[in-house]
RNA sequence: GGGCCUAUAGCUCAGUCGGUAGAGCAACGGACUUUUAAUCCGUGGGUCGACGGUUCGAGCCCGUCUGGGCCCA
């Protein structure tokens, strides 16, 4: 079964679909190439705009050009064409086809030829037309590229499926989708100038791995001809990144795709951007400051201040020191009794059943107190908070608090309601993490589908010694949602989507 | 995994009580040399997601499946 969308035999094609097939044939027939190898152009619209930009009304500049743009407007009258080009960045130009410039025949094949959507290429003198806009006023024209499909309709949003499933329909006709791609490379190079300033410096670290570690979460499995043997997609690059560590490269980040292969939601994506970072000689609360720089700058870098402004208009204020919260005080005032790490679970239960949460029975002591966390505070964590202080036994690569027993050196940070990046002080005693990684690999054999592998080798490099060090990762999917309020399958330009079936 | 909502023209959507399928934009033919979602006259375009069932008759009711969305676990 082929993926390609299926086009069926001609007469059966949906009338629009039809009709411009036969326009490009008849442009063939006419000895006119529909898809030239190219057109003229001498100027970009956008340049065009800023050189004339204080043209007054009904002007004749003299001065000629030829521009090109996709038609996203059309209006044919008698004696006087209009249409509107658009180009990649949105700018937008009227071009003016008159009877006494471009003679009959190619004002009669620009109406019978040009529809919404082709790409053409018009030559002529830049003017300002009565009504003010700047145009060019055409001697000639050219077809670009015929489009063989109709623009949706241009007034009523595009439904999110269908966004989806074309973005470059979507990127033609949205602004907003062409100001999200930008947006994401903008931060991409804030992230790493911050990184930069500081003197971490980027590595790249294996996809495929031997064995998925470095996070509690389902891997997607493969397989290598060559090697004869299972591999993973990874699921994070924490346990690489450490090496680096361990070998001397005392501040490295990364930033690149993990995969796993959970439920795709709102706010979750099979294949989503992760930044990991690590520093040696940092703790949990250098790796703090380090992340909250380099939010701070991503938001200066597209909004221009840290208070950003989301889609829907909502200001959000990323500045400043952020609040922090311990973990446990936040679930002991929700349930009105003291909580600590060392709880029993059957209390535990006792709290989550009152306040009327399913307790899944695999829960470990741990994951049910962050349950009860998410259940009675999620909701609050709107302005930038980093909790601090999780549970040892859901945090295997996590140093001990070096005061709080039963608690680890981990924080999360929340932003509009959802955990944005993770920060530790990092285990770096490998008889501890052998222990921790033998605990998991139990949870595995009982069928923790989520447990982490015993990773030998990553346990080696632990033995030869690694700093003392701070690590954070962090969604680069969510950064731009909580800079832009958008879902993440807004943020990402093709989100995986279920094949379409006829 | 469970519940609810949803699928109709190229796009966005209506469709009442079960009785010949509707609108706007888009398209096609015509008029118009300053239009900005122009206006005016005329025209075409549908396997109503798929498969079953009930019925004299199904876009509508029932079942199954598929895609999509939301909520819950």
């Amino acid at each position: 079964m082929s993926t390609e969308p299926q086009v069926p035999a001609e007469d059966d094609l949906p009338e629009q679909l039809r009709i411009r097939r036969e326009k490009r044939v008849n442009l063939i027939d006419r000895g006119i190439e529909p898809y030239p190898v190219s057109v003229p152009r001498t100027h970009s619209l956008a340049a065009v705009r800023e050189k004339y930009k204080d043209l007054e009304t009904d002007t004749a500049t003299g001065d000629q050009a030829s521009l090109v743009g996709r038609i996203i407007f059309k209006r044919d009258t008698g004696k006087l064409c209009f249409a509107t080009l658009r180009e990649g960045d949105g700018t937008e130009i009227q071009a003016m086809l008159s009877l006494d410039k471009v003679g009959q025949e190619q004002l009669d094949a620009w109406k019978s030829d040009v529809d919404l959507g082709d790409i053409v290429s018009v030559t002529g003198e830049i003017i300002t037309s009565k009504r003010g806009e700047l145009s060019l006023l055409a001697n000639t024209w050219a077809m670009a590229s015929k489009s063989l499909r109709p623009l949706p309709n241009d007034h009523k949003p595009m439904s999110e499926e269908t966004r989806v499933r074309m973005r470059y329909v979507d990127l033609i006709v949205r602004p907003e989708a062409r100001t999200v791609a930008r947006l994401r490379p903008q931060v991409m190079r804030s992230l790493r100038e911050t990184f930069t300033s500081q003197e971490f410096i980027e590595v790249e670290t294996p996809m495929l791995q031997v064995m998925h570690g470095g996070a509690a979460a389902r891997p997607f499995k493969t397989f290598s001809n060559a090697y004869d043997i299972d591999l993973f997609l990874r699921i994070a690059p924490e346990l690489f990144l450490k090496r680096c560590v361990a070998g001397g490269l005392e501040r490295v980040f990364e930033i690149n795709r993990n995969f796993r292969n959970e439920g795709a939601d709102s706010s979750h994506s099979p294949e989503f951007a992760m930044i990991e970072t690590y520093q040696a000689f940092g703790d949990w609360r250098t790796i703090a400051d380090l992340t909250r720089s380099l939010i701070q700058n991503a938001a200066k870098a597209v909004s221009g201040s840290h208070v950003v402004t989301h889609m829907n208009g909502r200001e959000a204020d990323l500045g400043g020191q952020w609040k922090e919260i311990s973990l446990y005080d936040a679930i002991s005032e929700g349930v009105g009794e003291t909580v600590t790490a060392l709880t029993p679970i059957a209390e535990l239960k006792k709290y989550a059943t009152k306040l009327g949460m399913k307790i899944d029975p695999k829960w470990v002591t741990g994951k049910l107190a962050e349950e009860i966390f998410e259940h009675v505070a999620q909701d609050k964590l709107i302005e930038p908070t980093f909790v601090m202080g999780y549970p040892v036994d859901t945090s295997p690569l996590v140093r001990a608090h070096r005061e709080i027993p039963g608690v680890v050196e981990k924080w999360d940070l929340y932003v509009d309601g959802f955990e944005l990046a993770t920060g530790y002080s990092e285990l770096v005693d490998p008889v501890i993490q052998r222990e921790r990684l033998i605990e998991q690999a139990e949870l595995g054999a009982k069928g923790d589908l989520e447990a982490m592998q015993l990773d030998e080798d990553f346990l080696r490099a632990m033995e030869f010694g690694m700093p003392p060090m701070g690590g954070m990762g962090m969604g680069v999917d969510r950064l731009l949602m909580a800079l832009t309020g958008l879902g993440i399958r807004e943020t990402i330009l093709f989100p995986l989507v279920k094949p379409e079936t006829d």
